[in-house]
DNA sequence: GCATATGATTCCGA
DNA sequence: TCGGAATCATATGC
């Protein structure tokens, strides 16, 4: 820094000469030396008035040093004093000259910022979670979806998807909250600012590109805040997700209703439990889970069951009473809803049961009572016919 | 706490 | 891609 000396008066100083060169900065002064005025013109140090302008720059230089060890008063009516002084513009050229020099040489190397990778991450993280960005039905909705589908958990909790909603929810209306704070107060300081730097470009050269340049940083710095913003609205995103996902690939049993539904179809079936893709969207629909649930339901059941046929033998048969008690209240009235309670469920698997197709050997059809055979899938070991094949195995 | 039931997952073959 | 088989992990009943 500037080693400053004692300044005893405002005046020039004649033990310092004109002060030019007791300022280390003052080198760059060289656009008013003779040398390099293109015109010629005898300038501000030019033979006739140089002498004199020297001495003007120096006081001026002076008293702007100087400047900071008065009072207040003293220094506003200084700076009055200093506007209006006739080598003012001229200076303030020069000033203007040597900031807008340094100025480049500071932009040369702040500039050409490559955009934070980790913040991009980020960015990309929120706006796929459904957190940042426009808030599409999407959002949290696609997020749950993806979960779901991305693998074959038990979905079967709207409860679930809605919590975890909920959650997600309350997440993105925190972070627009913080964001939309963050962006305001960055505004208004950046406002602040350049008010001030307005203001003081009055007294001293300020160029737009500085102003810009400072703008620029405050931007960075709120940036930053905004990524730590970012940062921990990922982490809770994360910890939600993996609480949501923890949570739902906790096993649950099916409702009653649900086995219900799926052991009459199963037992109906018997001959060739192996409902169709429509037969399981229809059993997924009536038992509040999921296609590829009933899929698993039926492929344990078909490995259990085949394992051990005996114990679930009394199983069937009382799901062939049930049918058929329910197959009897249908003679009677038609429109009966099923066991299932639902009314609908006219599977076209299961049309043989419930749909009244004649029993095979006077017994329901599809039912294994005691003693009977156990069809071919049992025996073959390998899956049976596909569906519209199988309505001439109805012999178990 | 243990045995059993049950839903999910994984691997493999057709 | 589907289904069989084995296995895992959790729920449930005692």
């Amino acid at each position: 820094m500037l080693q400053q000396q004692p300044i005893t008066g405002n005046g020039p100083n004649p033990s310092r000469g004109l002060g030019l060169n007791a300022h280390p900065g003052m080198h760059s002064l060289n656009p008013i030396h003779p040398q390099h005025r293109p015109d010629g013109e005898p300038g501000l140090d030019g033979t006739e008035n140089g002498h004199e302008n020297r001495r003007d720059i120096g006081d001026i230089l002076q008293q702007i040093m100087t400047i900071t060890d008065q009072s207040l008063d003293e220094a506003q009516a200084k700076k009055h004093a200093l506007n209006c002084h006739r080598m003012k513009p001229a200076l303030f050229s020069v000033l203007c000259e040597i900031k807008e020099k340094t100025g480049l040489s500071m932009r040369n190397a702040q500039e050409e910022e490559p955009q934070d990778p980790q913040l991009v991450r980020l960015d990309n993280m929120l706006l796929a979670e459904g957190v940042a960005g426009p808030e599409k039905g999407g959002g949290a909705a696609a997020a749950v979806s993806a979960a779901t589908s991305s693998g074959s958990m038990s979905p079967d909790s709207s409860l679930e998807h809605s919590d975890y909603k909920q959650k997600l929810s309350q997440i993105r209306t925190i972070y627009h909250t913080e964001l939309e704070k963050y962006e305001q107060a960055c505004s208004e300081f950046t406002t602040h600012v350049m008010n001030l730097l307005r203001e003081q470009s009055r007294t001293r050269p300020v160029s737009p590109r500085e102003i810009e340049r400072m703008v620029a940083i405050i931007h960075r710095k709120f940036s930053s805040i905004q990524t730590q913003l970012k940062q921990s609205t990922c982490e809770a995103v994360m910890i939600l997700r993996s609480r949501f996902l923890d949570a739902r690939r906790k096993r649950r049993n099916f409702s009653k209703q649900a086995t219900e539904v799926l052991n009459e179809y199963f037992y109906s079936h018997l001959s060739n439990p192996y409902p169709s893709e429509e037969a399981k969207e229809e059993l997924a629909k009536q038992c509040s889970i999921t296609v590829s649930q009933v899929s698993n339901w039926f492929g344990n059941k078909r490995i259990r069951y085949k394992k051990n046929i005996g114990k679930f033998q009394e199983e069937a048969n009382l799901y062939a009473m049930k049918t058929a008690m329910g197959a009897t209240q249908r003679e009677g009235s038609p429109h009966t809803p099923n066991s299932t309670g639902s009314g609908s469920f006219s599977l076209s698997g299961s049309a043989d049961l419930f749909l009244g197709v004649p029993p095979v050997n006077g017994e329901q059809p599809g039912y294994h009572m005691g003693g009977q055979t156990n069809g071919n899938w049992q025996e073959q070991n390998t899956p049976p016919s596909p569906p519209g094949s199988e309505h001439s195995d109805n012999s178990d």
